[in-house]
DNA sequence: CTACTATTGCTATGCTATTATATTGATTCT
DNA sequence: AGAATCAATATAATAGCATAGCAATAGTAG
């Protein structure tokens, strides 16, 4: 593998790893460093062809181990809804997520209201129900395509 | 295809068949008894698993035109983030949904909550945001689960 | 009856993700 | 440094989810 190219964004990642004391392998650093150049969602087959061009050898197994740490370490989201993946823009700090996914550019809002979120978990609760974990994904139209 | 087992929930589907001039055809009305006998999420080869039982020759695409159908209908959901299906218990109508799904006995519950529903688009709207869709579904531990 | 449309049958294939096993590489301990 | 240990990677195979394309058939309307 390539040395990866150099960016602030790394730099950050790189600082989180080692003061998380996790392996920021060079396979991990170049799938981080394909998820931060692609803006918007990605699916897990996507960037297996593009890290190919760097590692020729790379299989499934490879990127989603890969992927599987980012999303570990909180670098990466998950979107249920399209079976892909998308750079997370806080990178390393767990927090409340929705998504807003616009069908025509394909572009993704990510959000981070404590008003949704706690509106969910003050439901469940009526419940009984202990959530662990939230899918918030909306599709639609973003603004810009709204208007073109 | 043998003849379908009759059911008060079938019958009425059947009503909302007729009104809305669409053709519930026998595999549909066997997929949805079939859903509707199983409590909880199922995916699709579960249950084409089961369909085989009454219709030997089906294949993936049969199960999924069925599906395509009944969500069309309104008469289940899609889990996403389970890549799985649920009988909806508004059987029909459209309206806003949020899943409780349960890890353990991995039942779900089926909300109607407005305020969930409304608080993610209002938010959304401060973007310029239009949604057509929601993917509202949350994971954790049920009440019943949380005590045994 | 004929023409049209919706549905189904069937084959193949594509996309997404994981299992299992072997091997390599890093770290720790003595 | 050498041995033991544990984390990460390589590789092949396969499981699981979903759709495309085309031919055949059934239902509906004129």
């Amino acid at each position: 593998m390539p040395p990866i190219k150099p960016s602030p964004l790394l730099a950050r990642a790189i600082d989180i790893c080692k003061a998380n004391n996790v392996r920021f392998t060079a396979v991990r650093q170049q799938v981080f460093t394909l998820m931060a150049e692609h803006k918007g969602a990605i699916t897990a087959y996507e960037l297996l062809e593009q890290l190919q061009a760097f590692d020729s050898k790379a299989k499934p197994p490879t990127i989603y181990r890969a992927l599987e740490f980012l999303l570990e370490n909180h670098f990466i989201h998950r979107i249920e809804s399209l079976n892909s993946y998308l750079m997370c823009c806080h990178l390393g700090c767990e927090h409340a997520m929705q998504l807003l996914i616009c069908n025509k550019c394909k572009k993704v809002i990510e959000l981070s209201d404590p008003v949704i979120d706690e509106a969910f978990s003050e439901k469940a609760s009526q419940f009984g129900f202990k959530i662990t974990n939230k899918v918030l994904e909306a599709h639609g139209i973003c603004e810009t395509c709204l208007y073109n």
